[in-house]
DNA sequence: GCTAAAAGCTCCAGTCACTAGAGGATCAAG
DNA sequence: CTTGATCCTCTAGTGACTGGAGCTTTTAGC
């Protein structure tokens, strides 16, 4: 009674259905059980599971990653040790990325506020693209 | 003499071979002349079009904006608020990853706060990604 | 019981911006 | 003349899905 079908494990996750078949491809989900004619049928521990993923991934961990915490949360006496490497890793991974973002973001604001909003030949848009060497940045 | 072979190409501009052949296939480089062997033969236009291409790619600037760019680049007479519009929604979309990502990023440095770095069954990380209703923001 | 819509199945292709490799031709240097 | 570098085309792989074709099965209404 508690079984549910693909559809349904889709609405109580929010998970599109081709996506959870994807899930299942790469080894997230295990092969789920069939009926006679050959429709997977999921129980409650698949929901909860696929609901860790989700999560996950939108935190933006990687499959790879994601694999691995799973195999951790499966294994409650363990130290936790690794799984908060992995945390800490994405972290600074993040931290990167929103740094390098950050610089962008200013060297294009600075772009825009000294173009005089004129013809192509005066726009500092054009110009900065055209020539690094008008970049406030060293490299990229 | 002062026509480049591709390799040269790649060397002046920092740009890998196979790179400029694909921006060949995808319309952002024309097709150049060749040799009598077939072999591409570049200009000096060309690797300042090489150059603006990389530019706005270390930018970020999606190909499809490149080749907007490029294109009213090539129209000094024009107005530039098309390519100031360019500009603008790309820095929009910029910050808008910075803050999801600044969202990320606190809510996984709170989650390394608060576990007590011990076993798995009271790891903060693991809690958190297998039970939403833990987090700290509403909704991702 | 019948029929039509909905949901399921598998397999394949497309996304983005490259990157890498196979397999072959041609060029440059010694 | 030979060897190694460079060039060519074409194909496939990356990550994490998403969408579609073409098919079978279930479900709901009548
Ligand atoms: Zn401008
Ligand atoms: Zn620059
Ligand atoms: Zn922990
Ligand atoms: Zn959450």
């Amino acid at each position: 009674m508690s079984l549910l079908t693909i559809g349904k494990l889709a609405e109580a996750t929010g998970v599109k259905v081709p996506t959870i078949r994807y899930y299942e491809s790469v080894g997230l989900l295990p092969e789920p059980p069939r009926t006679d004619s050959n429709r997977r049928l999921y129980d409650q521990e698949t929901v909860r599971r696929l609901r860790f993923i989700r999560h996950a991934r939108e935190m933006g961990f990687e499959t790879d990653a994601i694999r691995d915490l799973l195999r951790m949360a499966a294994q409650p006496d363990r130290s936790c040790r690794q799984a908060d490497g992995i945390a800490r890793a994405h972290l600074t991974a993040i931290d990167d990325k929103i740094a390098r973002l950050t610089a962008l973001r200013d060297e294009i604001e600075h772009m825009l506020a000294d173009c005089p909003q004129d013809h192509i030949y005066s726009c500092k848009v054009i110009e900065v693209l055209a020539d690094h060497s008008h970049c406030l940045h060293a490299e990229h």
